[in-house]
DNA sequence: CCATTAATTCCATTATTTGGAACTGAGTTT
DNA sequence: AAACTCAGTTCCAAATAATGGAATTAATGG
């Protein structure tokens, strides 16, 4: 209960330690204070103000007036670099407007990173939510199309590693939530080409997805199609899933095309 | 010439030495290996090496097959929080977005950072380039119009930090590259609360801007209305200025409203 | 296959981080 | 007003991690 509290990396070298304290505050709800942080870092209290003062001085996070450290812009310019220039988002970027086109809805690309699934980019149905709130958002991998796309293209090792110890947490009642339950699903994906998402991590929100992944550069990813139930009905979802498959299909071809030769 | 490499922070410490070589990478045009990086650091190479492999580890970089360094994931991941819940983005956007309505064109909202603007949060005119690339890009600051408003919302000391050694770097023939010139239009930015942008950074590109800045909470920026040169002609720069003002004024008085007095 | 360049590993030296404790200063209670 | 509390900051000898020159191994290409 109290052992996975930095679950993922634990940390290791003066670089992760600062990496850890930064994730705790800039992935916090609201703004921590210095005691706040104390409290969840572990760490005796002079260590932990100068690796604070540190991230502050590095403009990673902020020092407020009021004595609270929210995240620093630094970020932002380094990530929209890495963003902007990576490789794999811009030959799928193509394939994702397509599928936007041909069905409408908002279309996503997510990327597996440790346990959890990173979204790279979406195109949104309309300006509706307006902004890519979601890109870079963190999600679970065991509930939602993309993450589930993705589980489906590991090898047995590789997935027994993530599911290990990684809570199924309920969101809503179709979350699934047993590992049985969930390696059964994944067959049926690995043997189909598609994973569907039917209202399991958010109520009312639907998705076809399929997995995009490239042994040569280690790269497991998946796409998606997502849309509200109400408006998106499963039959509707089935009859996507070809096209998405084929987008994926599609990513594929051309990443082998384009960055594998020159490999 | 070869004293500026690394002009803005001189990377102290360890975090600082790791940061400025993630910079490096991150901010490089194509992906670098390790001897790209080592003629640039100025580091040896051992030193250099595990520094890398510490950036690495934890996620910050990747390195792929082919000995080549790429930004990693967990950039977007920060960043992505760090957005999300930026107070004085959520204060702007409803701002940014009647702006918008108004106007038609894209809007932005930029923050002074060291001698650079990062742009936070802009309103796409449509969907014609599709993304955020923007979100998190540093510009200069002497040449847009964001910046200049930026910069006349200093005093005279901060003014001149930033001034002192920043080279005016000619992008287009209406770039401002004399020192005197600068000051002289600040000083017209001061007068009349309003900078324009006329095609001095991208050629056919115009904009309207107003400072937008709180001395309580050490926060200098700008706010503008950007459009091609083709459909926006300057006496509709000038029409708009009023309405870039009033956007920026509702801004600042929002942000002492909800964030002042708890302060 | 050999020559050459690039990437990685090694390890004694050096610099930084560590962490317990003491200090400061603002706000609160007696 | 003095005593108390709590959050934040500073200090410094000991422990730890980073340094960097040189040797080793892997990749490239002629």
């Amino acid at each position: 209960m109290m052992a996975n509290e930095r679950d993922e990396e634990a940390g290791t070298g003066t670089l992760g330690k600062a990496m850890a304290v930064l994730e705790t505050v800039a992935l916090a709800e609201r703004p921590m204070r210095f005691t706040d942080v104390l409290a969840v870092s572990g760490q005796p209290r002079g260590t932990l103000h100068r690796q604070l003062s540190h991230l502050v001085q590095e403009g990673l996070l902020e020092l407020r007036p009021d004595h609270a450290y929210v995240p620093g812009l630094r970020l932002l310019k380094l990530a929209s670099a890495s963003w902007a220039r990576n490789e794999f988002r811009a030959v799928a970027a193509p394939f994702l407007e397509a599928l936007h086109r041909q069905t409408g809805e908002t279309v996503h690309l997510g990327v597996l990173r440790g346990r959890e699934i990173i979204y790279l980019d979406k195109v949104e149905s309309r300006q509706a939510v307006r902004m890519n709130s979601q890109i870079g958002n963190a999600s679970p991998v065991y509930c939602t199309g993309v993450g589930k796309a993705a589980l489906a293209a590991l090898d047995a090792e590789a997935l027994d590693a993530i599911l290990s110890g990684l809570e199924l947490r309920r969101f809503t009642p179709q979350t699934i939530t047993s590992r049985a339950a969930l390696l059964d699903e994944l067959a049926q994906i690995r043997a189909s080409g598609i994973a569907f998402d039917r209202e399991e991590h958010e109520p009312g929100i639907r998705c076809v997805a399929a997995p995009v992944f490239d042994a040569g550069r280690a790269l497991v990813a998946g796409v998606s199609v997502t849309g509200p139930a109400y408006r998106v009905g499963e039959v509707q979802l089935d009859d996507w899933a070809p096209r998405v498959r084929h987008a994926a299909g599609g990513i594929m071809a051309e990443l082998s095309a384009r960055l594998g030769p020159q490999r």
